[in-house]
RNA sequence: GGCCCCGUAGCCAAGUGGUAAGGCGACGGUUUGCAAAACCGUUAUGCGGCGGUUCGAAUCCGCCCGGGGCCUCCA
């Protein structure tokens, strides 16, 4: 039974989705505003859906999945007005590079990626309906607002109290501002152009506006969540990801507005009822940071919130194929390696265990691959069981262990999943498995199983392969960012020196194996007189 | 000021009442022309500290120390 600890109730819940049937899941989760480049607290956001959405998946659940694009909004009208561009253009673009690294990352598309400006009439609708039940009011400057008051549920989700927020508000708030609202707490619906900060109002063509019942402007920032998860997937639906900032204000208000609107139909109901929260993934300070001040470093972990302020950022694509130096599926691993509620402290070295770990399963796999190549009693068409038994007794006796090894992993691998989502608990369980390949391969030093043997390896490195792609590893070893004319001439000098190795030449062989290495190619030799080269 | 979270080996990290997964690194050995990969062995009598509850505590409670997050538009 998966269980999902809700931010809602902060509690692990058995999952039980909302369809009768028990067959459907729905889901959606917060997007980037997209007025620059992703960073890698952007990729953890990602990818902790995508492997809660595989999961899903896996147990058998046929999920619809929705993702927004947050395109209008203050920072990107601020970044348009700076760079004179038309701010579509602007968001067209980051738009773009998402879709990019997220193919990279293997973060498996959404059914659905609506745009917040795609939805405006949606989002009129919401507040006119909010009117209608009495959540919604004409401020004294014109901007409309949500009365927090007016919700009794108000707080629920992040836990807080309507008190203590005012009490905690003091000093911090923008009086102004505050004088034209009810509470404090309340926030904005529909934003009149004539309110908009001076900087803003004076941008011309860059500022976007649409006309509404209250006056051209534009939507305040939680509408579109409440507008497009109740168009995609319906009010309520089961699964509501993010990362851990959005809880407060954004989730709480976006909550209170979808509940009210539509509380004809959801009674006293929840409009979401599993509410997962990533935690942040923050920056180790660089000493070329020459930004980032003593005071924001941490004195023993020293982690430094990543920020644009501070000069800290990772962006994504400077890390990964082809900009930067990695395998997307580095990133990944990285992510994998810790719990999603827990913070990770960034620093590139992590990046390069990450690394390790991924080729000690390509390692395997590869091995694998070529060891039980030529056992041609290996067919997809029977079972692992019936194939072990086709051979002689022996042979079986000896493939048990591995079979068992593989089923094991399968179960450790679910019992941790089901337990919110350990993916730290299921890649251990995942080595465990490689461990037990590996052993067992290593009782051939020919570097090939004797034909007959290779059934239970070849149901090892399936459980593998499939578990991984729980995960959302790629199961094979990416070519990496070189050309196509580069691994041909790889190829060519793997073959001279093969032949000189082949004629005793070693000394000429390790050259060529040490030119290769210095240009980034780590050369093994394989049973047989074969080498095989990989991207550092 | 309010609310919430964390502290496990050199490093990353799982484990929330039954006697410390997994990975990286390091060291020694096997294998290899030499490597690489892989295998074997070693690397936490102990989970920030001190008390308490319990037959039993990394896990529960209290206090202390250290760190982090949110509190009006940050994933």
């Amino acid at each position: 039974m998966l269980r999902i600890l809700n931010s809602l109730t902060r509690t692990k819940e058995d999952f039980k989705p909302i369809d009768p049937a028990g067959k459907h899941v729905t889901m959606y989760t917060c997007g980037p505003t997209v007025y620059d480049s992703l960073h890698l607290g952007h990729a953890r956001a990602a990818i902790t859906p995508d492997i809660v959405r595989r999961y899903l998946v896996y147990k058998g659940y046929q999920v619809r999945y929705a993702t927004n694009f947050t395109d209008v909004d203050d920072k990107i009208i601020r970044r348009a007005i700076e760079e004179r561009r038309d701010w579509r253009a602007l968001t067209a673009e980051y738009i773009d590079e998402f879709h990019r690294v997220m193919l990279a990352l293997n973060v498996a598309p959404a059914d659905v990626y609506p745009r917040a400006t795609d939805h405006i009439p949606e989002m009129i609708e919401i507040v006119q309906r909010l009117f209608k039940h009495g959540h919604a009011y004409v401020a004294k400057d014109g901007d409309i607002y949500f009365n927090i008051a007016s919700f009794e549920r108000y707080g629920k989700l992040s836990g807080r109290k309507l008190e203590e927020e005012e009490a905690g508000l003091s000093g911090r708030i923008d009086e102004a501002r505050l004088a034209v609202k009810k509470n404090p707490g309340d926030f904005v619906l529909w934003k009149l152009l004539k309110n908009d900060k001076p900087e803003i109002a004076k941008g011309g063509e860059h500022v976007p506006r649409w006309a509404s019942p209250w006056g051209d402007g534009r939507p305040g920032w939680h509408l579109e969540c409440s507008a497009m998860s109740q168009k995609y997937l319906g009010v309520p639906f089961d699964i509501h990801c993010g990362g851990k900032d959005l809880l407060f204000p954004h989730h709480e208000d976006e909550k209170a507005q979808t509940e009210c609107a539509f509380c004809d139909a959801l009674g006293a109901r929840e409009s979401v009822h599993y509410w997962v929260h990533n935690e942040f993934l923050n920056a180790k300070a660089r000493p070329e940071d020459a930004k980032v001040a003593a005071e924001h470093v941490d004195a023993q972990t020293g982690g430094v919130k990543m920020s644009k302020s501070l000069g800290n950022v990772r962006w994504v694509r400077e890390m990964i194929w082809p900009e930067g130096p990695y395998d997307p599926m580095v990133v990944r691993m990285l992510m994998l390696g810790s719990h999603y509620r827990s913070p990770i402290v960034f620093e590139p070295a992590m990046l390069d265990e990450a690394a390790a770990r991924l080729d000690r399963i390509y390692n395997a796999l590869e091995t694998v691959g070529r060891a039980i190549q030529s056992d041609m009693t290996i067919s997809w068409r029977k079972s692992p069981e019936e194939l072990a038994l086709a051979g002689d007794p022996n042979a079986m006796t000896r493939q048990m262990p591995l079979l068992a090894a593989a089923t094991l992993a399968r179960q450790n691998f679910e019992i941790a999943m089901d337990d919110d989502f350990n993916t730290a608990g299921a890649l251990g369980a995942v080595f465990d498995l490689i461990t037990k390949i590996n052993q067992d391969l290593s009782r051939y030093g020919t570097g090939k199983v004797p034909p007959g043997e290779g059934a239970s390896f070849h149901e090892a490195a399936r459980t593998v392969r499939r578990l991984l792609g729980v995960l959302g590893i790629r199961p094979d070893r990416a070519k990496g960012a070189t050309g196509n004319d580069a691994e041909k001439l790889v190829d060519l000098l793997l073959y001279v020196r093969q032949e000189a190795r082949t004629a005793k030449q070693f000394v000429l062989g390790d050259r060529i194996r040490d030119a290769l290495s210095a240009l980034g190619y780590e050369i093994e030799d394989l049973p047989g007189g074969k080498s095989a080269a990989k991207k550092k």
